[in-house]
DNA sequence: TTATATCTTTTGTCTTATATAAGACTGTAG
DNA sequence: CTACAGTCTTATATAAGACAAAAGATATAA
């Protein structure tokens, strides 16, 4: 039960809803409901933590904005599926609405350790040791783009390929399962770039070719950096645009 | 006053929330309130349009969320002035969070005809009248993008270079200004791609030189194209991210 | 068996009451 | 007169409760 705010004023109690929020976080965290499972209703949620239907109404609504619920008017409030951390945000294949879903092929997952810049932005000291994983998108057969991802081992020990392996590509719901990391969607930036030798040679382009360059620094949810990770995409035959919410 | 639902359940009523917000939309279209003037506070709202002070706000709420208004809390609720169509959604230069305000130098504004695929975006006949708008985004002096606007004729009769001129870059505002047209924003699709010739031209760079290319057709509010626009971009020196929401 | 009505559960909408925040105003100590 | 602390006023923000609408599930009649 969630105690009223206004009883102790001065330890700036937060509004029951974001309580609600973080309570319902949580659980999912949790893993309390598996996904595309739907919650208990509105009303039983607002009996367990102690406050109304619409005050659970409001936090739920916000959770649905994120994406992290989806809701069916008369039927449920439900676990979003953990989209892919490449498929949703990174690559959303746009020509053709019809879902061209990518395949995700591992490369290698190796240990480096931080240079300097590295390690300042994931704030890390420099030197500290880090998991390399590189992967390859393809659609319909054809390689599409290259993705790196670098995550600190402190927060990721025993990381290893067969786990990455395991999990269709679907970093995020490795971080919380495994780890207990939820990542937030950090933001993307996009660059265009001539495509060095090895990405030339891994995406089967011609040297200095444009490819379109993303980059992006995952946090979880207290701000922390938590994953780094750049793609190189092909975009001669396909467009990208941004993940649209549910 | 809008009416209650429910009393005539044949007309399938919208929820009185979202006529409020057609409304609110309909006034700061037709310019109501100036830019960064504050609204009436929610009560007055709620007296003018015969619903409470909670329905209104989640009207305003979902505005907000669109980026139409802001609010303070305390103080008021105000019209987001528009920003730029450009500056807002198609560039949001990244680097360095001071507001490295980019300026926007018109090149030219001249009247051609559909090409067949134009006309197909847009929804027009083929060989229809098109203004095509060609301008110079600028950072801190240095040429960083070239963007071109295609806009169907018959929807903005009139259409000089002056008056494009005279709103410093701002399409959205004219749009709804002299033409009554309100802008959605539309999905931006991203693509790498080798300077052309004019582009390289244009934008001081190599010919073949990696550009960042950003597509996007606006509509207006019922759905129909208005605006199609692509614009190229150095991203040798700053990365684009898109615009984040107030 | 099949279509239709109704029941139940769930989300969605709307109102009312109250809390919180921010300026403006005001009186007072210095 | 000025600086400062209270308080008043007017905003938005939060919370709860009543009711509407949607979607299945179940029962019922042809």
């Amino acid at each position: 039960m969630i105690k009223r705010q206004g009883l102790m004023k001065k330890l700036a109690a937060q509004p029951l809803y974001k309580q609600v929020i973080r309570e319902v976080m949580t659980a999912v965290e949790a893993g309390e409901w598996h996904d595309d499972e739907n919650l208990p209703s509105e009303v039983e949620l607002g009996v367990r933590f102690g406050v109304s239907q619409g005050t659970v109404r409001k936090a739920l609504d916000s959770l649905v904005n994120e994406g992290v619920l989806y809701r069916r008017q008369g039927v449920g409030t439900f676990v979003a599926g953990m989209n892919d951390f490449l498929a949703r945000g990174l690559f959303q294949p746009l020509t053709g609405e019809d879902g061209l879903t990518p395949k995700i092929e591992l490369l290698g997952c190796v240990r480096i350790h931080a240079g300097e810049q590295l390690a300042d932005i994931l704030g890390l000291r420099r030197g500290a040791a880090l998991w390399q994983v590189r992967r390859l998108l393809r659609v319909a057969g054809n390689v599409i783009g290259l993705e790196e991802m670098l995550l600190p081992e402190a927060g990721f020990p025993n990381l290893d390929i067969r786990r990455i392996r395991e999990l269709k590509g679907n970093l995020r719901e490795l971080c919380w399962r495994d780890f207990g990391i939820r990542l937030r969607d950090g933001e993307v930036r996009y660059r265009a770039v001539a495509a060095s030798q090895s990405e030339a040679r891994l995406l089967m382009v011609d040297l200095n070719e444009p490819l379109l360059q993303l980059v992006r620094l995952a946090r979880d949810f207290e701000g922390k950096p938590q994953v780094w990770s750049v793609a190189w995409l092909k975009t001669d035959t396909l467009a990208f645009e941004p993940a649209p919410f549910a």
